[in-house]
Order: structure tokens, then C-alpha cells, then sequence
DNA sequence: TTTTGTTCCGAACATACGTACTCATTTCCT
DNA sequence: AGGAAATGAGTACGTATGTTCGGAACAAAA
């Protein structure tokens, strides 16, 4: 078998990945938006490489019609996906987020989750919530964060944003447009903060929290 | 979990059969010809009633969603919990928790939890939150909020409660004193209630929050 | 009988999703 | 460098597929 590209690889894992969460195939879409492709037929294309080169089968027509052919996906059965926590995140302290290879080494606490709660999200972390800083997030002290790692935000996701000049971490929707930042709290009885971008340092989107109770 | 009619055993049957041939679940569409069912929503029908037992799960809107949930043999070892999602919460809707004997077929859907969610509870059951009224307990449109049925609250427990005169459900942090109840809200910036005890009727205490973005 | 609840039907609707087509952009080969 | 091949982008189309809705058939309860 051929090598894959850089691409043809990552949509490979990312099917491995989603079949595992899901039970159930990804679309063309999914896998676009999974690998963050900008059109369809690309996927289209480099799925066919992937039949052509034998790592799957697609059914013609048929949605979800993939099948991997590579006999890891029966091996991988328990379907619950083991996330490290982190640390903590509290206002006023940063973040420092390890690389993604040194997580098992330096995570303090591993919590197992269904994988409803991870979709088909890529190397998600969690952290524990200390103080009520965030409250105006709708996150209590002792919460679970669940995040995902990120570099360019969509406007409208939750993120946990660190002010440059204050060092302060907070979780807000963010929104940008013309090089300023808006990040509005969940609670929206509460402020805004309008800043420039370049005074605003994403650290990750907010997937998922968990309290405990 | 209750039994299945013919026709729903031989929908689940199905399933199962087409997932070992196909390595990706059938459509609706599929599953109506491999049965000999007449109608679409027949089979439609048949899968809610298979999703509401706990015997699968159903992805909306998503071609192909099906994930069986059988426990066999391999995924049983790891002893996560099925939690039934027993409908809606919402202030202004009393929130009527039939008993639990008739949970799995009352239930809209149910959802797997490790646990450490759970501890050890008693009868946990899950409601989703419909609108931004328990905003000030921390929770938002969408969550899931785990409940244990309870009579007696402590003080100090988040409750769901309901005020009698006002038919308003509401999640709050329960305080009674010489027969008067105070409801405080998580967040701490907000107003406390004060109602006698008679005007309240406790409908569970809260145990869990997830939030799934 | 009437009523009520469950199951089933057929058709119509909305959209999720695979595929095709045209045109860029990059990579590769001589 | 220059052209061919490979890869990517954007869009559009057709159909596969989930969902909804009014009503029929049937059985159990009142």
C-alpha cells in the first residue's frame, strides 16, 4: 500500500476517531468539517485515493456508505474516551497548556466520558474550575471544563481567553470583527469586553462542562 | 427493560444483522424492506420506542444515526450507567416525574454515564433544561441536569422546586428554618427567596450538570 | 356502545449527503 | 522554465433519507 499524504492520513484517523465515538460512519461533511477541508469534493477525492489505495470501501450512493478495511476499528471496543485533566483554571493564573504528546505524563487525573460528550472532537483536555471567577460563564467553582485546543475560533464559540496586559484567563463567547474582540459572558445580563485582538490569547474552545454535585 | 413487540425485535434484529454485514448501520428505508414494513414512519415509530427502552440510540437528523446500545458481554465489564432523560425542565411547566417503575417507557431517551457522576445515588434521572430561567443556578439552555428523587432535602442542597401558588419550577439552594424556606440562587449576586414551607414542593435534588457544546 | 390508546399506513416535506463540473493552485517531471 | 499531472476550492444538482401529519385498523377499557 501506497503512503498517504499528510491529508489522506488525517482523514483516515478522523474516520477511525468518529467510528469509534459514534458507531456509525462519518458523512463527506463531517470528515470536511472534521479535517477542516474546505470543500466537499476534496473529501470526495482523497476518499476515493483511500478506496483506490485499499485502506476502505465505500458503498456507491449509499450516505455513510465507508467501511474501514483495516482491522483496528473492531480491536478498539470500549468506546469510552479516557481525557486527562490538566490542572486548573482559575481567573487570574495562566493557563500553561502542555503539548498534546506529554498529557499522560503531566495530567494530574484521568476522567473517563461517554462519548456523547466528546463528539468528534480532537484532543480534548479537561480542567478543574477553582473559584467563582468564572461565574459569569455559568461555571462553578469545582466544575469540570472540557476543552479543545484551537487556534482560530469561530465567532460565537465559548473560549477561555487570556487578557495579555491583566494575565487574567475568563470564559467568553467570542466574537471578532475589524481586529476587535468581543467576548461576551454567557450570562447576558452581564458586560461585555471589547478589546483589540492582539491583546487576546485563545487557549482553547469550551466543549462540555460537568458539575458535580 | 420491557419486552419488544415481534415487529420491534425484528427491527432490532435487523440492525444488528445489517451492522455485521455493512460495517455502517441501515437507513430507515433499509430496515423497511429488510422488515416488509409498509411505511416509513412505521419503522420511525418503532425506533422511538426502541431508543426510549434503551435499546439504541438515534442521532437527529443524521442519515444512518443508529448506535446500538446492547450491552454484550464486552462493554458491560466497564459498569457505566444508564440514566433516562425523563423529559423537560422549565420554569412555568411543573415538572411531573412519574414514578419509577414506569421510567423506561415514560422516558424520551437515555444517555450512558460513568461513575463518578452517579457515586452512590439512588435513582438518578435526567432532565433537559428548555430556556435561560435557571440561568441564575448555573444552568443554561440545552444542559442536562441530573436529579435524585428525595424528600427531605438538607440544607444546603440544590433542589428543584416548585412554588405552589405560582406553578414555577425553579433550581435552587435549599435553606429551611423554623418553617420557612429560603431558596438561594448559585449565583451569589442574586436574590434569595423566602417562602413558607408549605408553598413548596421539592421535586428532587440536583446531583449533576453536563453541558455539551 | 363510546372512548382511549396503540400500532400501522400512505403521502408529502425538508434536508442531509454523495456526486459532478469548472476553475484555481500546487507539485512533479524533463 | 514550462507543461502535465495531481490536488484543492467552490458551487450546484439529484437523490437518499429522516421527519411529519392526517387518518385507518384494531384492541382494550369504560
Amino acid at each position: 500500500m501506497k503512503k498517504l499524504s499528510p491529508r489522506q492520513q488525517s482523514i483516515f484517523d478522523f474516520i477511525a476517531q468518529f467510528i469509534q465515538n459514534h458507531q456509525y460512519p462519518p458523512s463527506v461533511r463531517d470528515i470536511q468539517n472534521g479535517c477542516n477541508i474546505s470543500s466537499t469534493s476534496v473529501v470526495d477525492y482523497n476518499l476515493r485515493i483511500l478506496q483506490r489505495e485499499g485502506y476502505l470501501r465505500r458503498e456507491a450512493e449509499v450516505s455513510r456508505g465507508i467501511e474501514l478495511l483495516q482491522e483496528t476499528s473492531l480491536s478498539q471496543n470500549r468506546n469510552y474516551i479516557n481525557v486527562p485533566v490538566l490542572g486548573n483554571i482559575a481567573a487570574g493564573e495562566p493557563l500553561g497548556i502542555p503539548p498534546s504528546e506529554t498529557w499522560h505524563s503531566n495530567s494530574i487525573d484521568n476522567v473517563e466520558l461517554p462519548p456523547f460528550l466528546i463528539q468528534d472532537k480532537k484532543e480534548v483536555f479537561a480542567l478543574r474550575v477553582k473559584g467563582e471567577s468564572m461565574i459569569d460563564a455559568l461555571v462553578a467553582d469545582g466544575d469540570l471544563v472540557l476543552m479543545e485546543p484551537i487556534d482560530n475560533p469561530n465567532n460565537g464559540d465559548m473560549v477561555a481567553a487570556m487578557l495579555k496586559d491583566k494575565e487574567e484567563v475568563t470564559l467568553k463567547h467570542f466574537y471578532i470583527q475589524d481586529g476587535t474582540v468581543t467576548l461576551q459572558p454567557a450570562n447576558s445580563s452581564m458586560e461585555a469586553i471589547k478589546v483589540p485582538a492582539e491583546n487576546i490569547s485563545v487557549q482553547g474552545r469550551v466543549v462540555g462542562v460537568i458539575r458535580s454535585i
